[in-house]
DNA sequence: AGAGCCATGTAAGAGGTTACATGATTAG
DNA sequence: CTAATCATGTAACCTCTTACATGGCTCT
């Protein structure tokens, strides 16, 4: 389980994917341990993470094995006797840091802000809101580059006339207009941070 | 990917990737008949399918016996003696009837629209110009019927207040901007068939 | 006694990715 | 001779999903 994917050199040290953040946040949040059942209430219609990722069983316990495996936490089991007892997850130092440095990075593609960037904005409101507006502000930020880039290349696709035999111009301006729109959905995100509750903005 | 997992019933028909229609147009459009490296070079940077789709040569002989299993198309060893001799391609009336079907069917989630649906797209140019329009109205308008149905469903959401405590809205905002922009920019490619003889651009 | 929740998994299977194997022919 | 290109794959490994196994406990 060590995770070298063998692929992209190594050196990276590859997100676990969302879900495993969620997890980390959420014993983070019980107060750095927890157990397994009592994580996965936190994933049934309702709660609010449900609204952004669903976990099923299966996953979140294979997801908590995983994070064991990174020392992100320790499981132990706390019945000695019985075969299927409760397990308590504990979260390590270590954890703590990989989670805060995953919820400080914003996410690299537009895709991900439906799921990952969402689980960020949860999580730093469970354990960290004060960070939130940055988190929003950085991603903004990035994402007004990708928009600024794309911008750029498009210019130049429409400069050499035989690039419009190909479809890279559609692709690229179907890409900056899903940009344009997480930017400006993004932006709509800053001005709850000031409303406390009560004005409902749809659309 | 977006497959329902094969335990499902298994009644559903359950398309196939992009890229298994990508080279069964291919094919058709070589005649009804190709072989696989003659495929590949489809894919190599330059080609238009390569803006769109990247397959690598494991894929897309994968996907070639995918198709062969599916009775799309035959393919048959055309040199007897040397062990990995040219294979020959040729796609079947099931095979010519399963492609058009799939070109005139929409596809279901805007996130569709980067790749299936400009396939699609690629596949019409190639193979029925002809079918171009109507294949891009049928796209606006099950778009058009995502976007209501998010208009009302976060109007339903505006009117219980408890609703504003998760990330409901947010994920429907955001979704909702995301295909409101794929409504405009399919609505951009409309202009580009009333210059229906396209040929003059490979220059 | 049976239903249903608590609690934790295993098994099976689909799908995709990358690295690598194989052997022929052609070009420098 | 060596390298590249032609041409077709296999092997290993990863993820995610669904179905199901396992037992204790509690409520009716």
């Amino acid at each position: 389980m060590s995770r070298p994917p063998a692929t992209k050199a190594s050196s990276e040290p590859v997100d676990e994917q969302p879900g495993s953040y969620a997890l980390l946040g959420l014993i983070e949040q019980a107060g750095g341990s927890s157990h397994g059942y009592s994580l996965l209430q936190e994933f049934v219609p309702g709660k609010p993470l449900a609204d952004i990722i669903q976990l099923n069983p299966s996953m979140l316990y294979h997801l908590l094995k995983r994070l064991a495996a990174r020392e992100w936490i320790v499981i132990e089991q706390t019945a000695g006797g019985a075969p299927r007892s409760r397990q308590r997850c504990r979260i390590t130092p270590a954890g703590r840091d990989e989670l805060t440095r995953w919820i400080r990075t914003p996410v690299a593609h537009t895709r991900e802000l439906r799921l990952e960037f969402l689980v960020k904005l949860a999580v730093a409101r469970m354990i960290c809101p004060d960070l939130e507006p940055d988190l929003v502000d950085e991603q903004i930020t990035l994402c007004h580059s990708w928009r600024d880039s794309m911008v750029v290349e498009l210019e130049q696709l429409g400069e050499k006339p035989e690039s419009s035999a190909g479809f890279k111009p559609l692709v690229l301006s179907l890409r900056l207009n899903q940009t344009e729109s997480a930017c400006r959905w993004l932006e709509d995100l800053l001005p709850q941070r000031t409303l406390s509750r009560g004005r409902e903005r749809a659309g």
